[in-house]
DNA sequence: CGGTATTTTCGAGTCAAGCTCAATAAGGGA
DNA sequence: TCCCTTATTGAGCTTGACTCGAAAATACCG
């Protein structure tokens, strides 16, 4: 009687304990082997538990995968508005700096799991899914962005997707590259400059440089009055000279 | 007699049509139902052969898959220098934008091939031919950017590869996101903006336009300081000059 | 042509892995 | 303690990649 009623919570947690305890063991089997090769024995043994008891908390080897990267990518945009609030300057690029390096380390560290979402592109309903991941994590450039240009540093005719497409397709491509290299090549290819490109990249593209430029016009335009007038004071004062 | 020995040609000729057929079968029902939806069975029967005969042309089913995509790519390459063959100009953003072109429609109709190269890295074998398709399509942008170095229509101290990331990993990710807002989204993501942007952006950040400016810069201050020395010279002229 | 060696094809059978389900255990209220 | 609900289990079911012994086709030779 005592034992056995000590707490209504206790039931509920032991349930949500044994989640966390599948889903953990769910992730290191499908990290280590992927997709096809992590077995269903295997993550049932890690977790202490029957195999066929996944089966009462996820439907299906996909969709217990999916409650893994559902986790994983929760997890990502956290870090990366973590990130975003903790820097200590309001300049967009050293932000854009800042989430690149976090972008591109992360990329590389997980890269199995980034595999494995995209490898998960066959039924519809996990397709939206993988979808929803996407859009809120990449909501952190959005805002980003979106504040660059309301605090007028980056041009306000630039496409907000534009730049989105560009940001995180070159991190990721390279992500890529600097994995295929990492263990063959004597070449290896390092972070550092990836982001300095990136961010060099943004400069030159979207930064309001073009006001630079319409400086550059204004000077030359008085510079050039200056020059006339100068040449005519000049002809004046060689007439006014005595033979 | 005569019927059977009528050419040493035929027995080779007919085992590499039928593996013609194993392969044409095979590239079917994968792109139909990706790696593990595809179904042994069916691409024998699709080849009008036995189940068991494909595995005396192909190890494996990933075998079987590799050779596929080594087909798949090398297409895809022959097709790629043909575009750059075939282009009436010179010019290399003209070049590049043909490229662009070619290649972000090829991703997004091949979308399912291009995932499928990506989902099969698992064995470490397999991995280096995935990456050895890879650089050899990427080789026909990597001459074209080099030829517009030499031509000097592209910065010098441009590196290579990360104007490479930044082209392809662009390209992939805006596919990706037009696919992804193909079937739901009213706003439907066009391929010309794409490809307009990314042309956009190497000419701000690699065309030699970057030195113009600079020089521009360079030669508007030293103009400036001219112009002033030589106003200051007249002044000095003038007030020497009889009333 | 007949006979024989070799090569190619075949599909029934094996094995492995995801998944089901009837039986069992655990929990919890009266 | 009894009973009902819920959770757990692993032996089997199913499916699909792959094997293998046999048969069919082909090549070779006298």
């Amino acid at each position: 009687m005592t034992t056995k009623a000590v707490n209504p919570e206790t039931q509920r947690a032991k349930l949500e304990r044994k989640e966390r305890a599948i889903l953990e063991a769910a992730r290191g089997v499908f990290v280590e082997h992927g997709f096809d090769g992590a077995r269903m024995s295997e993550i049932a043994r890690r977790a202490s538990i029957g195999e066929g008891t996944i089966y009462s908390y996820y439907e299906s080897k996909a969709e217990l995968m999916l409650a893994v990267l559902q986790q994983f990518w929760d997890g990502l945009t956290l870090e990366a508005e973590a990130v975003m609030a903790s820097a200590q300057v309001d300049d967009f690029f050293e932000r854009l700096q800042a989430l690149a390096e976090y972008h591109l380390g992360t990329v590389i560290a997980n890269a199995d799991f980034i595999n494995l979402t995209f490898a998960l592109r066959r039924n519809n309903s996990e397709v939206s899914v993988s979808r929803d991941h996407l859009r809120h994590y990449v909501a952190v450039f959005d805002s980003l962005f979106r504040r660059g240009q309301d605090r007028g540093e980056l041009r306000r005719d630039a496409v907000l997707w534009q730049a989105r497409d560009i940001f995180y397709g070159t991190l990721e491509y390279s992500a890529r590259s600097i994995e295929m290299t990492m263990d063959t090549d004597r070449t290896e290819r390092l972070q550092g400059p990836v982001v300095d490109e990136m961010i060099s990249l943004f400069h030159s593209h979207y930064a309001v440089a073009h006001d630079t430029i319409e400086t550059d016009r204004v000077t030359l335009d008085s510079m050039s009055s200056k020059l006339d007038q100068l040449s005519e004071q000049f002809d004046a004062l060689a007439r006014r000279l005595p033979q």
